[in-house]
DNA sequence: CATCAACCTGATCA
DNA sequence: ATGATCAGGTTGA
């Protein structure tokens, strides 16, 4: 490892393993995942991370060292005993600052699949497409992906193919200016995102929260919605549930939601391996 | 404005 | 083994 970068709380199984990046994978105690125009290693360490092959002002603007974490776990534990015991034991949760561009295609493409399949449309995405790099291939550009459509339809997307198509397009050709979204409010944000063919209410929420700061963001998925219901005893309609959880828990809202959503997925792993595999 | 079926595909479950 | 159901939703009626 190159360098060492100090971060607390950071527990990097939980950042990088809980789904909202798509492409870090563990190997041994290292992960391994692409930024930009490369593919950095990081290691858990004391207080902090060791990486690989990324500039440590990237590595920690992407971490968003800039986040009172402390602040921000201390606001939402007060909502109520659920979140506060969440916050206890996902410790070191982390939101990412991810890139506009490519977590708004990832989110298109993540619609109604589940994470294995969206892991594997998104890993054919980057090799079909994507620059060649040391050990990898980059995300790819917009007019990348228009480079043929003949190759994309190999990519097993479904119905988001032509959706995916359409997006780039759109940004290609100036129609849509994705950096342009990152200087607007919350509300502003999410209309413009839904402006676009395939992304509703829970993608538009993603991006505004893990691509364009938006922090109050909620995205209500399948998850979220069972576990509103079945913790919190409220039902409805998107909008419904979104707002709840805003007014609940406040500007960190969106770290809320990474708690609740770690914690739905870890109950449903358990649930699979209890009763002895076959 | 709320409801609801249809939608690509691959994994999981019965 | 083969069919139903589900999975980080969105859309259009």
């Amino acid at each position: 490892m190159t360098g060492f970068l100090s971060i607390a709380p950071l527990d990097l199984d939980l950042t990088l393993g809980c789904g909202q990046a798509h492409r870090w994978r563990k190997h041994g105690d290292e992960w391994r995942g692409v930024l930009g125009d490369r593919v950095v290693t990081l290691r858990q360490g004391e207080g902090g991370v060791y990486f690989k092959n990324v500039p440590a002002s990237r590595l920690a603007a992407y971490l968003r060292i800039d986040d009172d974490v402390e602040s921000i776990y201390a606001d939402i534990s007060g909502a109520d005993p659920l979140m506060r015991e969440l916050v206890e034991r996902y410790k070191g949760l982390r939101l990412l600052r991810q890139d506009p561009w490519e977590c708004l295609a990832t989110y298109l493409l993540a619609t109604n699949a589940n994470v294995a399949r969206i892991g594997s449309m998104v890993e054919s995405v980057c090799q079909e497409f994507g620059d060649p790099i040391d050990g990898g291939h980059a995300f790819p550009r917009p007019e990348q992906i228009l480079d043929d459509e003949e190759r994309l339809e190999g990519c097993r997307l479904g119905y988001r193919c032509g959706r995916l198509v359409e997006l780039a397009r759109r940004v290609t050709e100036g129609e849509i200016c994705i950096d342009g979204l990152r200087h607007l409010g919350y509300e502003e944000c999410v209309a413009k995102l839904k402006g676009i063919e395939g992304v509703g209410d829970k993608v538009a929420d993603c991006v505004s929260l893990f691509a364009m700061d938006h922090l109050e963001a909620f995205p209500v998925d399948a998850r979220i919605k069972r576990c509103l219901k079945d913790h919190y005893g409220v039902d409805g309609v998107y909008r419904k549930l979104s707002e709840f959880g805003r007014s609940r828990f406040g500007d960190g809202a969106g770290y809320a939601q990474e708690f609740l959503f770690q914690m739905v997925g870890d109950q449903r792993s358990l649930g699979h391996t209890q009763d002895g595999g076959r």
